[in-house]
DNA sequence: CCGCTGGCCTGCGAGC
DNA sequence: TGCTCGCAGGCCAGCG
């Protein structure tokens, strides 16, 4: 489940494939089930001979820019998944779902795997078409900066827009912080010690200040321990798994006692979304 | 412009 | 053991 610090670990390791030259980008048969992948592969037939130039996050989507233009957009969705291989026979071992194939003139080739088929595939003129993507031009603060700017941050939230909203709700909308979904969602709240349905405008200046550091410090925490692959679909392109499962307080812990009380663990549905966090910790 | 809802998808595990 | 069904949560089109 790519967040922020898993979209930000599989792009350090496609670093990898910069000044690397496409042979072809191929579009799998079992990506021609699907009307998105349909015709793909004559639109990207343009990238052949074209040389990768960099690897671009902005919240949780990849930008690939090679020589020349266009670029593509690209992004992860709920099971998509970046694999390296050295040969294209071992497509049929590593993957489960392939459907999208980069291969290079030289290894290692790139392959997307896509269980749910969440993920997206787009072509934009430029770099700077993309960040007039209203997705990604509505971004506020980019929560795995490695200063975050707490400032700023305490600015935003104080926005009348935000002022009605449940932070729980809140801190999965990019237009305030970039990088945060479910999981970590939950675990900011816990850090933070505030409850999950928390309208923003009854949180006190001492609250924000801790949400504030409470998202750097998880968002970091996680990138640094190369993301969550606790239900072991998350893997990173050289085939690693994530170890930030390992000290997740709340989510998927429901009926669980709390770390530090003792209290069981509860989950609510928030905007149709799990929830999960300490009733006596967290209020 | 805003916020909310439902759709897109398939694998998995709980419950019968 | 085998079946059904609900859930998982990323974005986004469409609606009011």
């Amino acid at each position: 489940m790519p967040e922020g610090p898993e979209v930000e670990s599989v792009r350090r390791e496609l670093l990898q494939l910069i000044n690397l030259v496409v042979e072809k980008i191929a579009f799998t048969p079992l990506s021609q089930k699907y009307t998105k992948y349909q015709g793909k592969e004559e639109k990207f037939s343009q990238f052949t001979n074209q040389k990768l130039r960099n690897v671009h996050r902005f919240n949780k989507f990849l930008v690939w820019e090679f020589d020349k233009a266009p670029v593509i957009l690209n992004h992860l969705g709920m099971t998509g998944s970046w694999t390296m291989i050295s040969s294209l026979e071992e497509l049929s071992s590593k993957t489960t779902h392939p459907k999208v194939i980069v291969e290079m003139r030289t290894p290692p080739h790139a392959i997307f795997d896509d269980s749910r088929n969440f993920g997206q595939f787009r072509l934009f003129s430029s770099i700077e078409a993309v960040k007039q993507y209203p997705p990604i031009k509505k971004v506020g603060i980019d929560g795995l900066a490695e200063d975050f700017p707490l400032g700023e941050f305490i600015d935003r939230l104080a926005e009348q827009r935000f002022q009605n909203r449940q932070i729980g709700d809140l801190l999965m909308d990019p237009r305030l912080v970039a990088g945060i979904g479910n999981i970590y969602k939950a675990e900011i709240l816990f850090e933070a010690k505030i409850h999950p349905e928390r309208t923003v405008s009854t949180l006190s200046t001492e609250e924000t200040t801790l949400l504030g550091k409470s998202i750097s410090k998880i968002l970091l925490k996680a990138f640094y321990d190369k993301g969550s692959s606790f239900d072991a679909r998350y893997k990173l392109p050289s085939g690693e798994s994530g170890g930030a499962q390992r000290w997740h307080k709340v989510y998927q812990r429901i009926d669980q006692p709390c770390d530090k009380c003792g209290s069981l663990i509860e989950k609510i549905i928030q905007k149709n979304r799990s929830t999960y966090y300490c009733p006596t910790c967290q209020d």
